[in-house]
DNA sequence: TTAAAAAACATGTATTTACAAGTAAAAATT
DNA sequence: AATTTTTACTTGTAAATACATGTTTTTTAA
């Protein structure tokens, strides 16, 4: 069959008009073209072009109105796993710097870790790094990440500067990222976190922690990540 | 206009079944009935079926695994302010009781307000309330919620104690939640935020600034809200 | 007994068809 | 000219059909 990889056509499109609207070519309030001048654009069929558009809805890129049409809806600007609205307005992800603080590294998982875990993970021993991220040479994240060691060849030894690591296993390991869920706190900077994210000690810093789920069944990723917000507000939809 | 409402087929089918999950009928990890056995069971076709379960795992409370089958997710078992999915379950909280500081009143809108206003909201005046949300007796969220003064005749005399808000705007004004979008933040406690979440003043306090989307166009719903999230957290999918 | 092959069953993708319901523009009426 | 009605176009709902692909169980063969 050749290189020709079997993507979904409703993936296809859902690339396409994403494409587009991170893009610009339609911006906020626009009408996107109607399901059936999709359908001729694209041939594709009217249930086909609906599957994309409810994936772009149910993602925060259109609102679906009945007898009007699909409207574009602003969006945050994404920021590796977080989005970040602040003062200034569109935060673009070239100004968002990652410095490594401890390369990834195999280490056992620690006992009172802060998501139950299986017996296989528990047993293949946690990959585990942290990186603080800088937005224009500001501290805003520090973040450790904890991946069970299932099926991950040479990762420790990949270049993580400039890509994120979703990026990395979704390019070389065929992962990606299905869902999750998360705890927010506020607490107190701890030393080490205050001077990490050049806060004073005691001082409010956003905790998120966080589990996410894998197309790969039984992976997980776990991540525990504090925010300086004194500047910035971490930004969602739901 | 008659009181009949044509609710939609794998509406229902979503209703029936998030009450199973919810009410502990399907526990986490069990598996759903196949999809040509809820064909069946509901006399619906495929396609029907299907878009109930979509609407279900992109809400979180099934995964689907080609193959396999849909199987029941965990649910959040902690406050789940978070987590607004578009039809009912909003926050999730058997012990949260309701206690009224500002009883619903209309004021103009402050000029500096969290988000950006229409000029219609602008004109209509806001409906401003305060509550304190309790948990076990413990103050947990204070809780400011803002409504532009549009088609709501008599919601400042009503009953809020023990009645969400949404429940109230749902039953009475046909109002839904659509979605929305938030800011999230860890502050020092002001005096005020101090006395009311019984924490000492500078502790952290999270932040949530909210705005709310609802089936009605041009109607949004505007909150902040204080969390003392010393011994809860925020809980969240995605 | 073990391992490979086949079957049965699950969800995923896609087409075709039909009608319902909401919105907005055009046409007809007053 | 202003209002009402009609029409055209939009998305929403739903059925029937077909085949693809992943998973599990059963059967068959070594």
């Amino acid at each position: 069959m050749g290189p020709v990889r079997n993507i979904p056509q409703h993936k296809k499109l859902y690339e396409i008009l994403r494409k587009h609207i991170t893009g610009g070519i339609y911006k906020e309030g626009d009408l996107l073209p109607s399901e059936n001048e999709l359908c001729q654009l694209y041939g594709m069929t009217r249930p086909t072009v609906r599957q994309s558009l409810s994936s772009l809805a149910s993602d925060g890129y259109i609102r679906k109105h009945q007898g009007k049409g699909s409207i574009v809806h602003q969006l945050p600007k994404e920021i590796g796993i977080l989005s970040v609205s602040g003062t200034t307005s569109a935060v673009g992800a070239r100004n968002l710097k990652t410095k490594i603080i401890v390369k990834p590294v195999l280490i056992p998982w620690e006992n009172d870790f802060m998501f139950p875990l299986s017996e296989l993970e528990r047993e293949s021993g946690c990959i585990y790094m942290e990186r603080l991220r800088l937005l224009d040479d500001i501290p805003i994240f520090y973040d450790i990440s904890y991946i069970a060691n299932v099926n991950l060849p040479r990762i420790t030894s990949r270049q993580f500067e400039n890509r994120s690591l979703f990026q990395i296993l979704r390019e070389h390991y065929q992962i990606e990222i299905k869902g999750g869920e998360q705890r927010i706190k506020a607490i107190p900077a701890s030393a080490k976190i205050s001077s990490f994210l050049h806060l004073k000690k005691g001082e409010p810093v956003l905790h998120l922690e966080r589990k996410m789920e894998t197309n790969n069944p039984g992976l997980f990723l776990y991540s525990s990540i504090f925010c300086n917000t004194e500047k910035y507000s971490i930004f969602g939809r739901f």
